[in-house]
RNA sequence: CGGGGCGUAGCGCAGCCUGGUAGCGCACCUGCCUUGGGCGCAGGGGGUCGGGCGUUCAAAUCGCCCCGCCCCGACCA
C-alpha cells in the first residue's frame, strides 16, 4: 500500500473547535454518550456522527444534514485524492446547471422509470407557474447528454471525458446521515467514446481508481463486481460497483460506474462521424462516489469510544496535550510543546480551564490518530508520551525521535486498520450452496443488532433470481469480476449453471 | 408512504394521567481551587414548553389539525 503523503501540510485546515459535550464519567449520567456498537449499531452510528461533530440532521429540511467542519475536512481530503486520479486520467471538471428540464428526464425510458418516484420539481419560479417544470437533477446524464449532441460531430472530438463535483436531490423515504440524504455530495463522471470496447475500458479504469482509493486512502476493502440486471443503474447497459462490509456485516454500495451503451446517445442523438465517414450513436460511461463513503469509513473503523479516522484521511493527523500544575511549570511545558509540536507537524491543544483528561476524550471522539502527551515528568525525562487512537497503546518515546516514531505511528494505524478491515470481511464471508442456507445465514441480520454476512453463492442473473432474495431482505451485491472460489456451479434457484459465485448480503 | 416513539434552556431529561408561580443534571458566566483519562466549592445568567386552532376563569398539561426528528417496514447512492 502507498503509504506516503502523511504529513499535515496544507489538509491541515481545522481550527479549535467549540468543545463537545462529555457526559461519560460525570455523576449523574450513568449512561454513556456514545452506545455501545453490540447493543445498537444503528444508535452507535449515529452517536459517533454526532459526537465526532461530523454532522448533524438539517432539522428544518427534511431529510437533509448540516456536514460540519470536521466532517467536511474528510469529505476535502477525499475529494482531492478522487480528483488527483481523475486528473492524472486525462479527465477535466465541468459544471452543469442545477435545474433539468423535465421533459429531459423522460427521454430515456428506463431512466425515467427510475428516477420519477424520487424527484423534486420546481413548477413555479419568480411568481409564475413555469410553462415546463424544472427537475432538481438526481443525476446529470439526461443534461450532459443534450450537451454532448452539441459538441461532438467528429471521432476527432472524441473521447469526452468530464467530470463534476455537485449536489443532487433525490427524494428519499428514509434517511440516514451520510448513506441516505435527501440531498448529497458526490461526483459524476460522464464520458463519451467512439467504441464501446474503450467506454468499457474507461468504466474499469474508474472503479480501480474507487477501489484503490478505497483501499488505500480510507482503509477500506472492497469487492469490485458487475450489478445484477435488477440492480443496475436505470438507463445502464451494465453497472459496476466497489461494495464494501459494515462493521455489522452489512454491505454498502461504495462506488458505481455505469457502461451506458448507446442508450443516452440515442435519446439525446449524440452522434459523430466515425472513421469510415458513417454516423454513429457514442458510447458512454457516467460514475459515481458521494458523500456516502463517509458513512462507510465510520462504520468501517470506528469504536464504542467514538470515531477513528485512518491518518491519511484525518484532517488532524496528531493533537499534542500538554499538562502542567503549575504556573512554572505550565511556561516550561508549552514551550516545549510548542516546538516539539511545530517540528512535528502536531497541533497543540492549549486551551484554558480544560483538564488534560476532558482534551483526551475530546479528540479520541473526534478520530484523531495520534495524541501526544507531554508534561513535567516528560522534560525532566527528555521524552513524550505517544498514544494511538487505534490499538489504545501508550508509548513514551524519546524526544528527539518523536518526528519519526509519529510518521512511524501514523503509517501503522493506516496499514493495521485496513488489515483488521480486510480480516474482518474475510471472517465474515461465507460461501453456500443452496437457497436454504443464504436465508438461514442471513434471516436475523438487521442493521441494528448485526449478523451480517458476504454469502457467496451461485446465482443467475435474472430479475426472477433477485426477486426471491428480496423476500428476505437480501440482495445480490454484485457478482465479482475476480472469482477467489470455485468456479462454474448451479444457481441456488433455477440450477442452470453460471460462472462462479455472486455476492448475496443484506445492504443499506 | 404505513406502523411505533419523541418534540419542555445549548445537551440529556422530569413535569402532562388528575389544568393553577417553569423544574433537575450537565454545559455556560464570575470567583477561588485544580490539571498524567471527563476536578471541586460558592454564586449567577439563560425558556414565545415544535407550530396553529379550540375547550376553560386559567393550558406544557385536555381536544383537533399541521410540522419536524428517531426507530421499524415497503422504495433507493
Amino acid at each position: 500500500m502507498d503509504s506516503g503523503n502523511l504529513d499535515q501540510g496544507s489538509l491541515e485546515r481545522a481550527r479549535l473547535p467549540p468543545s463537545v459535550v462529555s457526559w461519560r464519567f460525570t455523576r449523574h449520567m450513568a449512561e454513556s454518550p456514545i452506545t455501545a456498537r453490540s447493543q445498537d449499531f444503528a444508535t452507535w452510528y449515529q452517536d459517533v456522527v454526532l459526537q465526532g461533530d461530523m454532522a448533524e440532521p438539517a432539522e428544518i429540511v427534511k431529510g437533509c444534514m448540516v456536514i460540519k467542519a470536521n466532517g467536511y475536512a474528510v469529505w476535502e481530503v477525499m475529494q482531492r485524492e478522487f480528483d488527483d486520479r481523475f486528473k492524472r486520467t486525462n479527465h477535466q471538471n465541468v459544471y452543469f446547471p442545477l435545474l433539468i428540464p423535465q421533459s429531459f428526464l423522460k427521454k430515456e425510458a428506463e431512466h425515467v422509470e427510475g428516477f420519477s418516484p424520487e424527484l423534486a420539481v420546481v413548477t413555479i419560479a419568480g411568481g409564475k407557474e413555469l410553462e415546463e417544470p424544472y427537475v432538481i437533477r438526481p443525476t446529470s446524464e439526461t443534461i450532459i447528454g443534450h450537451f454532448f449532441a452539441k459538441w461532438i460531430q467528429s471521432w476527432r472530438d472524441l473521447p469526452v471525458l468530464v467530470n463534476q463535483w455537485a449536489n443532487v436531490v433525490r427524494w428519499e423515504l428514509r434517511t440516514r446521515m451520510f448513506l441516505r440524504t435527501t440531498e448529497f455530495l458526490w461526483q459524476e463522471g460522464h464520458t463519451a467514446h467512439s467504441t464501446h470496447e474503450e467506454a468499457l475500458e474507461e468504466v474499469l479504469r474508474i472503479l480501480d481508481i474507487y477501489a484503490e482509493v478505497a483501499e488505500s486512502v480510507m482503509a477500506m476493502p472492497v469487492i469490485k463486481g458487475v450489478k445484477t440486471r435488477a440492480e443496475k443503474f436505470a438507463g445502464a447497459l451494465k453497472s459496476y460497483s466497489i461494495e464494501a462490509m459494515m462493521q455489522n456485516g452489512l454491505a454498502l454500495q461504495a462506488g458505481t460506474s455505469h457502461d451506458l451503451g448507446q442508450n443516452f446517445g440515442k435519446a439525446f442523438d449524440v452522434q459523430f462521424q466515425n472513421k469510415e465517414g458513417q454516423l454513429d450513436y457514442v458510447w458512454q460511461t457516467s460514475w459515481g462516489v458521494s458523500t456516502r463513503l463517509i458513512g462507510g469509513l465510520i462504520m468501517t473503523h470506528s469504536d464504542d469510544k467514538g470515531l477513528v479516522l485512518p491518518p491519511r484521511l484525518a484532517p488532524v493527523k496528531s493533537v499534542l496535550v500538554p499538562i502542567y500544575r503549575k504556573d512554572e511549570e505550565k511556561s516550561a511545558v508549552l514551550e516545549a510543546a510548542h516546538r516539539i509540536a511545530a517540528e512535528v507537524g502536531a497541533k497543540v491543544d492549549d486551551r484554558e480551564g480544560q483538564t488534560p483528561g476532558a482534551k483526551f476524550f475530546h479528540w479520541e471522539r473526534r478520530g484523531v490518530p495520534v495524541v501526544l502527551e507531554l508534561g513535567p515528568r516528560d522534560l525532566a525525562s527528555g521524552k513524550i508520551v505517544l498514544k494511538r487512537r487505534d490499538t489504545g497503546a501508550k508509548e513514551p518515546v524519546e524526544q528527539s525521535v518523536v518526528k519519526e516514531k509519529l510518521a512511524a505511528a501514523l503509517e501503522d494505524t493506516q496499514t493495521s486498520l485496513f488489515a483488521r478491515a480486510k480480516d474482518r470481511l474475510k471472517a465474515n464471508t461465507v460461501l453456500a450452496n443452496s437457497l436454504e442456507e443464504v436465508q438461514s445465514i442471513l434471516k436475523d441480520a438487521t442493521a441494528e443488532k448485526g449478523g451480517g454476512k458476504f454469502v457467496m453463492a451461485h446465482i443467475k442473473d435474472d430479475p426472477d433470481c433477485d426477486a426471491v432474495l428480496k423476500e428476505f431482505k437480501a440482495t445480490v451485491r454484485n457478482i465479482p469480476l475476480v472469482d477467489e472460489y470455485d468456479g462454474p456451479g448451479k444457481c441456488i434457484i433455477t440450477g442452470e449453471t453460471v460462472d462462479h459465485r455472486a455476492v448475496i448480503a443484506k445492504a443499506y
